[in-house]
DNA sequence: CAAAAACGTTGATGTTGATCAATCCGCAAG
DNA sequence: CTTGCGGATTGATCAACATCAACGTTTTTG
């Protein structure tokens, strides 16, 4: 599903709200509310204290990245609150993102192949994530069937999602990413609990555009143009979907 | 690096030659000279011979399909010998390349996500695949970890890949794009022993033109450019790299 | 072998989105 | 309140690539 890489976490009906109150740097997966979008899924309480025990968190600022390009590979990360970026400074020194991460997703899986991480990753705000060492993580699945399972869906998934990607910029024209890209933040949006039709977009235009393989200003222009045709309401980085069902109609609509 | 998106299968030096002798289904990757580029990288015999026996092989014909997008995901696939390319079918009905496989590569873990692939795995030359069953590969991989961290390291490499590819679509113009994949796959044939300097192209300019974004004819006048500059040989689908630095500077070209 | 189909090349023209540039807005700091 | 600055908007122009079209070449098929 083109618009729509999150693969299975569509199919998480509940809503989840993302309140936070415990403040020590230990992270009890087992109470966590995110656990139905995390790794956790369909763990059973033996098997979450084990995750408990292995999980530290830790909070960035606005700003502040969480691993750099060529860093040693150490952990992958769930993001439990917040909103990141991933980006790739190209050899010409351009930087172009490569995704945008919420909460309850795991960040960090290119670093894998390499014991280096290939991109960096940015909090767009300030955030939090669980750090879950990459040796203990995989010592954990060789045990444990279904968080082997877990893992594997999320490498996977994050897979399909870059493929959906890739048929985004090879063959999608410059409004139809956009509104791809306003429907897969909204459907992410939901999914969380949080309002589908209004939220602050995290990212520039600029860093929308890095993602979508355009210029700051095509982005600009095609949000202006969906505002005048009463498709979404814009307001700097306040966006409202009004005509959800008008973003759809432009994907579907083909070129020649 | 991003004209190198084979990761790890960078440093593996030694020339591989691709014969094919036995006939029957079992298949011995403990005989396998592949085994330095695919999943049994690092295992010892004892481990190898439980790989053994688990995988058996399959032969296609050129334009046989492999699995298609919807099929019941039951396994991945390790290529042996021949070529393929992966494809979407877009909702407007084109057909868009996301990639093209060659020996040693495994192609299928799209399909872990889901259940079901969600692309299509096409032969395009005669070819023969080792059948991994997935259920069995996670069971195998729960006793083995160098079986684990191989594994992982594949799908992390397919991140990588992706993501790469997505740079190129973002952030390349047409004729860069062109150099950086005539390199690629010169890199990759290299790697497995054959000329990187002449090779036939097992793809059509249209797949080629989808896989990286660009329309056939957009290829073909690129291809006659390179040619006209010494840059390449071409014709038709063979093709002669003769001047491979003269390709990468094209690469480093910032275009403003 | 002949005919058809698929694939590839090349030219002329058109469209999309990039580029260049001016202006505006919102927010933070003094 | 004023100033400065990063971000956003909007307009004018341009270049890259798509599109349309004609023709050539190779492969497949009966």
């Amino acid at each position: 599903m083109l618009i729509n890489p999150q693969g299975k976490l569509q199919s998480v009906d509940q809503k989840v709200t993302i309140p936070l109150t415990s403040n020590n740097m230990r992270v009890a997966c087992s109470q966590c509310n995110l656990r139905e979008l995390c790794l956790a899924v369909g763990l059973d309480d033996d098997d979450l204290h084990k995750l408990d025990d292995m999980v530290t968190k830790r909070k960035l600022k606005r700003g502040q990245q969480l691993y750099r390009a060529g860093d040693s590979f150490e952990a992958l990360y769930a993001i439990r609150t917040g909103f990141f970026k991933t980006d790739i400074l190209t050899e010409e020194g351009l930087e172009q993102v490569t995704g945008f991460q919420m909460a309850g997703e795991i960040i960090g899986m290119d670093g894998i192949s390499n014991d280096h991480h290939v991109c960096n990753a940015t909090a767009l705000e300030d955030s939090e994530v669980c750090i879950m060492p990459y040796d203990q993580l995989e010592e954990l699945s060789r045990g444990i069937k279904s968080l082997q399972q877990q893992f594997h869906k999320f490498m996977s998934r994050e897979i399909v999602r870059d493929q959906s990607l890739m048929i985004l910029l090879g063959s999608m024209r410059a409004e139809e990413r956009i509104a791809a890209f306003l429907l897969n933040l909204s459907q992410r949006m939901r999914v969380r609990g949080y309002s589908a039709s209004e939220f602050h977009l995290r990212m520039t235009r600029e860093e929308i555009g890095s993602y979508l393989g355009l210029k700051l200003e095509t982005v600009s222009r095609a949000f202006s143009k969906f505002h005048d045709e009463g498709l979404i309401g814009v307001q700097q980085k306040y966006i409202r979907i009004l005509n959800a069902d008008g973003l759809k109609a432009l994907l579907n609509h083909t070129p020649s």
